[in-house]
DNA sequence: CAAAAAATATGATATATATCATATTAAATC
DNA sequence: GATTTAATATGATATATATCATATTTTTTG
């Protein structure tokens, strides 16, 4: 069992505040596992029992909306943790979270985490840091959905996926996600986002090979996104 | 001055948790004021110095998309603290807080409340468990403004005006926006809103005089709301 | 109180987007 | 590898929503 010392999550996440003891603990009670692409790492009502550590891999979190489809609210990658807000909300998942390629993760047991919390200042500190990131990025979020067009919102999704995921060596988005889905991040119907996905096609802002998706003119793009 | 112990805030927000001392510290490094109706209490990047207690009113949190239009983000009554997420985040504020009616706040320095954070666990938690309600809020609005059309969102936001604000004596909703505000809201052009209104005012909805609007049959909205 | 400005309202029309239909391609399964 | 199934693509059309124009009402200002 690795002690969680090397641990890209460690690296990235506010568990890089817990010292070689509080590692060296967590390490003892975490559970690894794998998860395929497609698999649920929890779902929404489900009541978390501690939070998850990405090892690997990118997973959507998504809700269920009252007209049957998934709004897809937020990608996470590897280094991030997962179930932190239900964990101090003390309520069950708001959204649920599936693998978009194989992952590993690692679950630290609610009990772990809350001593930390508790004992280790710059920890809780970092944890609600995180949290108040989220809270801004959902907050534009919800001005990006009420305020631009579809287009518009395309545009935007595609930078955020460059820029937050990066590309492949082919210079391919790394991120890859079925046109369902990225309808899903973008709140449009499937359709409306690959006919719009050929129209920046035809016009050399982005290039299509199948699933894969090239971004050509990342300015253009920008300029789209905003309204420009 | 007052002493803070009796304040609506005191009951309602994580200040819940100070105990008599702190509480007399806070009376005593506060400055209080008024806010008249369409001023601003903070905009969005300024540097804030501390947060602020809404005694009376309410204001809207609002953010100017690249379109030149603001999207409103959230109301806030009285009870509740503003400018939470900036001081723990130490970034500038994300949204302009503005009265939509006159208004009674009181400031605190940014020094006063970090220094209760470390000190006063059940406050820190309190601010915390406030932060992550917040953060599912968010998420749940992007769900709304992504996956539902402008009229569900409509019937939407009048339940959430009801609910959260009440109503008058006349049984009209206490909160009072202009049709350019309730379209800030929804995301939609101010046309589009004021036609949706007539359109729920004739089929009895609500009933509508000025700017005041009764919710005669909040279940056939809620229906609405939910794509049913 | 009158004049000006702003907010509300409604019609006409343009545009964006959703929906339905169907073809084509890619992926999964036997 | 053939067959089935799912994903992608595109056209035709319907619907929702935005935009522009203008009238009416309300609010503000002098």
């Amino acid at each position: 069992m690795s002690k969680c010392e090397q641990c890209i999550v460690r690296q990235f996440s506010s568990l890089k505040a817990l010292n070689k003891d509080e590692l060296l603990k967590m390490a003892d009670c975490k559970t690894s596992y794998t998860i395929k692409k497609g698999e649920p790492i929890f779902e929404e009502g489900d009541t978390l029992k501690g939070v998850y550590c990405i090892k690997d891999g990118i997973c959507k979190l998504s809700k269920l909306s009252s007209n049957g489809k998934d709004q897809i609210v937020k990608l996470v990658k590897a280094g991030e943790l997962l179930g932190q807000r239900s964990m101090i909300s003390e309520e069950v998942a708001n959204l649920s979270a599936v693998a978009l390629e194989n992952m590993e993760v690692c679950f630290i047991p609610k009990t772990e985490i809350l001593g930390f919390f508790n004992e280790n200042n710059a920890f809780s500190m970092n944890v609600m840091k995180t949290i108040c990131g989220d809270l801004k990025e959902a907050d534009d979020h919800v001005v990006s959905m009420g305020q631009k067009s579809v287009k518009e919102r395309l545009a935007e999704t595609l930078i955020y996926m460059h820029q937050t995921f990066g590309v492949n060596e082919d210079g391919s988005l790394h991120v890859q996600l079925s046109r369902d889905e990225l309808a899903g991040m973008i709140g449009t119907a499937t359709e409306s986002c690959i006919r719009l996905l050929s129209e920046f096609n035809k016009s050399n802002l982005i290039a299509l090979d199948g699933k894969k998706i090239v971004i050509n003119d990342i300015s253009k793009l920008q300029r789209i996104a905003e309204s420009l």
